[in-house]
DNA sequence: GCCAGGATGTATCGGCTCGATATATCTCAT
DNA sequence: ATGAGATATATCGAGCCGATACATCCTGGC
């Protein structure tokens, strides 16, 4: 499978948490919130979706009718539009803790990282810090290519070239200032834990309060 | 066309201005200096060349030695490892000067910016200041939308996705300010060519020194 | 009251891209 | 001199994007 499509589900089964929700809405959340998938097509979300559900980790809860419960007439048969909702299993829960605990080198960079940030509420603390770090020496190693390119190339580049050099390196800066914020907010809130996986909670997972 | 084959189309003509190059070169370039492309594949730049090639745009200067012309025994037949040289036609440079030209909306977004921005010193003036104010417009769309969407959810975000959205608007700020710094340079640059296109140079292209 | 336009909603198809892989040559350190 | 790794061209299948089709719901203007 690949690594996009593994995002995908990741993203969807982590947007499910939050309540269960139909394709539309799905493909709206995850163009606008999450960095990653800002153009998301449905050509890859359906066939995702039944992926899912074939797999298990979620159900198709149609027939429920959304909300306002007030009317009464609703049943009309065959009328009401189609709105297939899905929701999460026990399994697809599971499933994307597993996910999100596994977070290798691959989610250092861009689209990856914002998506595994996005759900960090629902993230243990340490694999928050592990992300955060990696996250940051990634982009260290960016700069250190960047700086010594612009050593090597000095004055032969034109102004511009060297504008947008010098533009991508502060953004690279900017964003390491602020990952430096969070992972000493996560130190803070973290002493006390640390090492051995604290025994709260039901599943293993810390989630000791984030972020002060 | 796709757009992104579009894209790409151009940058090869561009990276073909400073000189003739090979596939293999042109996908080092492509994935360093040049923002999109990060991870373009051989399976999408090949073909695109023999289209090229096929449009009359750039023709293969194979055969000849690369620089160094120290050796003589470079002949020898049938070895010397085929290395397809491409090169510019003038109906290539032509085309590259029409796509850069007709710049619209479209390359206001993120991919299509950076790459119009790596070939600005090939760029009309006129052409150069539409595409940073555009883009600038572009940020700014962005930043009324982040804006309107953190006081619409105020409080009911968790702090995670408030410091993502605080980092983007951030990011999108410093954006803009680098931009309008690039903006009132070509101004001063421009004032004396302003309006009527300027008659200098052979091919109707005004190129007043860019950035002073 | 009614109609047009737009948002909501599911679904599919073709063209193209990505990532992996095959093959071969050149270069350099050991 | 031998192997590791950079250089170099090429192709293939899985799967994504963009467009499109189709249907329903809601709203504002008249």
């Amino acid at each position: 499978m690949s690594r996009r499509r593994e995002l995908l589900e990741f993203a969807v089964l982590g947007l499910l948490h939050e309540s269960p929700m139909h394709g539309y809405e799905l493909r709206k959340r995850l163009n606008t919130a999450l960095g990653a998938f800002r153009a998301l097509s449905y050509g890859s979300l359906y066939p995702c979706l039944r992926e899912l559900v074939g797999k298990g980790w979620i159900f198709e809860a149609s027939g429920e009718q959304t909300g306002l419960g007030s009317g009464i007439a609703e049943l009309a048969v065959g009328s009401r539009r189609a709105r297939i909702v899905y929701e999460l299993t026990a399994d697809g829960k599971e499933h994307f803790q597993d996910l999100a605990e596994s977070a290798g080198p691959a989610s250092w960079d861009d689209e990856e990282f914002d998506v595994h940030f996005a759900f960090f509420a629902r993230t243990q603390a340490e694999v928050r810090l592990r992300i955060l770090e990696g996250r940051r020496s990634r982009l260290e190693e960016r700069l250190a290519n960047i700086r010594t390119a612009s050593v090597r190339n000095r004055e032969r580049l034109d102004l511009y070239t060297t504008a947008l050099q010098r533009h991508g390196e502060e953004s690279a800066e900017r964003e390491v200032r602020w990952l430096e914020e969070l992972i000493s907010a996560e130190r803070r809130g973290i002493t006390g834990t640390t090492g051995t996986t604290g025994t709260t909670g039901t599943t293993g997972i810390t989630h000791n309060e984030p972020l002060a």
